[in-house]
DNA sequence: CTAGATTTGTTCGTATGTATC
DNA sequence: TGATACATACGAACAAATCTA
């Protein structure tokens, strides 16, 4: 494959680069930053693409190892997404939620937290948020709700037990849907997703996870049946007991891990 | 160009992927999943490295520039960064709280949260955060507390209600440093920040403000007492009440945290 | 200060998977 | 079904940075 661009201009936009600045940064770097600055300056919206990794390459007169790592860089912000095919490349993605909570998983990650300190906070805002939601549940939501604990029956009676965990979490997921208060949903479906990575990596043995999907699917059931209702002291005091068993089940966890990740 | 490697072993590990996964993820994806769930396993402090990009590459099974991929989405985030030559490589960077805030403050920007919602969190949240202070504060973190009340006070005969209500939230952040669980204290911290920024640009009459001086000063003050007396159900009452009356006074700016703050 | 060793940074060529037409 | 366009991935080589002797 012939090199579009000339090789003298390479090395006179490198002697530049190198003239104006003391220390080189990293080339990857300089064309992230360059695409950032340019998808601010033309007002690109989400849906839009930037030429393909090819053109860009020619444009910076690098190759395209180099323009994947600056793509990369904006797609770990969030800024763009990549696609293959034709049409296909980076394109411009809305602000979302999962780039800002990626971080934020990142950063507890570090801070040891356990059960105990995320059901502090989970106990009382699942409250706050089974109360918010009371009378404003659709009849789709309240359907859907009632599937989703078919869904963790069948999971628990095959015997899928983190399957199970992730969908019992779906549940309070939905009641989020019907939730007005932005940040308490952040707040809420962000610890839902803590506590999905938790229990991937973390095992208990069988009569817990079996009596714990038996006690979510009665607790669940019941809040179904206090939403239908309307029942406003039911539902806090179904959360706040649900909440209760929860994370007593979740301490009871194994929290040994098997390493050996850098010999 | 010979391909040194044996076309039949790339067919083998690609069919098994396709086949588990429904939609295979790209391998710098998953590399950067495990490197991360590595450093947090292994208890990776700053200042550790990883291996090099050779020794990685050789670990997973893949070319070079696929582990640089996976290196450089840590690196946008924060957790590691590039040193060349020799004893360079990955090394591991401090968290830092500011990177995982500055993503979700972008977020929430873009969403219609008012004082009712903010507060319908803090209300809960920074009752749990006072019950579990109680008995962990020391000597030093009470004599700030009431050198902070007295601040606040000096502030508010000084007509200055900007740096007034900066100053009352301090008061809850020293209650931070005596709490443990780092989730709950992030939340807070979290949201004194929104409340930080959103009295700089909002404003109520003078009569509002000083009624809300001095009952926080009460409130304040009610609260080191009961943490002096260790009594328990006091400061639940208290922090309960304290926000209680925040929010009313809050709700009386009638702003929504969408206009101007974060600029 | 120089020379060598080590490791990332970058390039080129090529092959393969995948989505669109 | 096949052709096309594009990202994804591999591998070899060299350039640049940085540490040590």
């Amino acid at each position: 494959m012939a090199t579009h661009y000339a090789d003298g201009m390479k090395s006179q936009e490198n002697a530049g680069i190198d003239a104006v600045l003391i220390r080189r940064p990293k080339l990857s770097n300089l064309i992230a930053d360059d695409l950032r600055r340019g998808i601010a300056r033309e007002r690109l919206k989400p849906g839009d693409r930037l030429p393909n990794e090819r053109t860009l390459a020619a444009r910076y007169g690098c190759a395209k190892g180099t323009v994947r790592e600056a793509l990369k860089a904006l797609e770990v912000q969030g800024l763009v997404k990549m696609q293959t095919g034709p049409m296909g490349g980076a394109e411009i993605q809305p602000v979302s939620v999962e780039a800002a909570t990626q971080q934020l998983r990142t950063y507890l990650h570090f801070l040891d937290l356990n059960f105990e300190q995320v059901y502090a906070v989970r106990r009382t805002v699942e409250v706050t948020l089974a109360e918010s939601v009371i009378g404003r549940l659709s009849e789709d939501q309240l359907a859907r709700l009632e599937a989703n604990i078919e869904a963790c029956e069948q999971a628990r009676l095959r015997g899928d037990r983190v399957e199970a965990r992730r969908a019992e979490l779906d549940f309070h997921d939905i009641l989020c849907e019907a939730c007005e208060n932005q940040l308490l949903v952040f707040i809420c479906r962000f610890i839902n997703g803590l506590l999905r990575d938790l229990v991937e990596f973390r095992s208990a043995r069988y009569e817990h996870h079996d009596a714990f999907g038996r006690h979510n699917a009665n607790s669940h059931r019941a809040l179904v049946d206090a939403y239908r209702r309307g029942d406003r002291e039911a539902v806090i005091a179904l959360m706040g007991e649900h909440m209760h068993c929860a994370e007593r089940f979740m301490r009871e966890l194994d929290a040994t891990f098997t390493s050996g990740f850098l010999g």
